[in-house]
DNA sequence: GACGCGTATGTCGCATCTGACATATCATCG
DNA sequence: CGATGATATGTCAGATGCGACATACGCGTC
């Protein structure tokens, strides 16, 4: 496993190595988590390529500079609820969210 | 708007006429829904398709029969993340998911 | 160095979601 | 007509997510 992706994985609060020994989750966590991180990323990539503040998306969504860094941190507090509402009220269509979690791993 | 899909929005908890007139969302909100929604159709779909009852399907997932019922409704107590995961956990592919999503309304 | 700006991290009170249970409805079969 | 199985609806206590705040870190500019 790409030792980047680790690194986010633990910070998004997925036990690695809780029982001293490594990763362990069964397909379907996997996919679930790499879905959240797949939304997180593009969160990021909007609001970059609009060149916007974490503090000024986070008044347009009606919410704190912080929620949004866990949310780019597809931290383990953030739903994939808050994502999608996040990008669609950002402007992202249905359709790029949908495209955005099909894309493969 | 279709007669059926309203009365699948009210049962969904989203005040339809609570002030006395019409349904009124922003297209955020309306996008969210419908995503919902779309999910909730796949997992009922992917349920009868299978031949499983809410009951086995709650099984498999940890679940009750009346979560099971109210996510095939998009019941207003249920969460996106709860809809992926659970078709993640039935065997859908996170590229499926994604396809089921970004279908246009 | 001291300031400003953007981002990250930890915590907390309150709100919402969840599984479970009870109960209701509605077929189908004897 | 029971009786059985599948689905729907309402409620509740406990779990989880939320916005907010404080604070820390980095990086330019003065």
């Amino acid at each position: 496993m790409d030792k980047t992706k680790r690194t986010r994985l633990e910070a998004a609060g997925w036990r690695v190595g809780d029982t001293a020994d490594f990763l362990e989750l069964t397909p379907e966590e996997a996919a679930f988590v790499e879905l959240k991180l797949a939304l997180a990323d593009y969160l990021r990539d909007l609001r970059v390529k609009n060149g916007w503040s974490q503090t000024h998306v986070a008044r347009v969504l009606g919410s704190s500079q912080s929620r949004v860094a866990k949310m780019e941190a597809a931290d383990a507090s953030v739903s994939v609820d808050l994502l999608v509402k996040s990008l669609l009220a950002l402007g992202a269509s249905r359709k790029q969210v949908g495209q955005v979690i099909a894309r493969a791993a």
